[in-house]
DNA sequence: CGCGCCGTTGAGGCTCCTCAACCCGGGTGG
DNA sequence: CCACCCGGGTTGAGGAGCCTCAACGGCGCG
């Protein structure tokens, strides 16, 4: 999901993974000027907002489920806005790598320390507050490092720890 | 409210006002590492979780108004990363300063174009992602351009026309 | 084969940071 | 009452990080 500007500057507010609901927010009220778009094949399913609300009055565990899933949704949000305010690039990087990885894990979805990888270099600067360029440059530092490797839409971790270390995830 | 993380970096997320909810994602689950520290005096109070959730529960009208609540600090909550990500330090600033404006103008709290400004430059910095430096030159700037004007902890917005299309606030 | 998108790399520049000096106002202790 | 200090703001010099621009190579696709 992500906002556009004008100047063809946009800021992408979260990658979404099998799973997920778009916007919790969305759930309950109006929400204009965002943007959804698929960078892999999609399915999904969408509520009507009065039947959904509904159901929660009646179903307490619903409604514990659609809270619990908005509190860790604020909590990436939050922590993406302390990355672009005080963090550099490569910590960015990292953490994005990182946080990812641990997304995926958690479905799933990681193979040993490979993961699928489908997002272009555009796609991750605009995540990340940085331009393709540096985004581009700061990856192949990571590569050189033996941290990362990418090749045909795939990454694998090679060195979790010295990616933690820079992003400064324990 | 704010995150502190090592080396003495922090990221304020949000400047409460009178009426604000200091979060409303507290309201539903326990949320950790936030901070909240006072800059002017302030009175405020305090609810049961339980109580909280059950009352919603019976008044449809309370869960309205929470929710309505929720999506406007969502909404402040995206903008502000979307400056961390996407906007210049002088975009940032003024986009603040605008944006503390009109929600004091919404609270009848401005003086015409005055405001009270208790904010020290190194919380406008914390907020921004910028250091206090820099803080400091960019609103000189402003000043010296008759966009504001500063003194004694109160704010007056000179070219609010001026400050918009800095802020591209329309 | 030609074309367009993507990623890489280098040169140069701008924005913002770091460091440091200095001033000012307010508080504190002699 | 003055000496002193301390946090806050301003200013300047220099530097780091990231951006812009541009050229180039690879790859998929018509």
């Amino acid at each position: 999901m992500s906002i556009a500007l004008l100047g063809g500057r946009r800021q992408i507010l979260s990658f979404l993974l099998p799973g997920d609901v778009v916007s919790t927010a969305c759930l309950f009220g109006p929400v204009s000027g965002r943007i959804v778009d698929a960078v892999t094949d999609v399915t999904f399913r969408s509520f009507k907002r009065s039947d959904l609300q509904a159901l929660m009055f009646k179903d307490t565990d619903l409604f514990e489920t659609v809270m619990k899933a908005w509190i860790e949704e604020e909590e990436r949000s939050v922590q993406l806005t302390v990355d672009l305010g005080r963090r550099t690039a490569i910590e960015r990087l990292a953490r994005l790598i990182l946080s990812l990885a641990d997304r995926l894990a958690r479905r799933g979805m990681m193979q040993g320390q490979s993961m699928e990888f489908p997002l272009r270099q555009h796609h991750i600067a605009d995540a990340t507050g940085l331009t393709p360029v540096h985004v581009s440059k700061v990856l192949g530092e990571f590569q050189r490092a033996g941290l990362i490797e990418i090749n045909n839409r795939s990454l694998t971790i090679n060195d979790i720890a010295g990616l933690r270390r820079i992003g400064e995830m324990p």
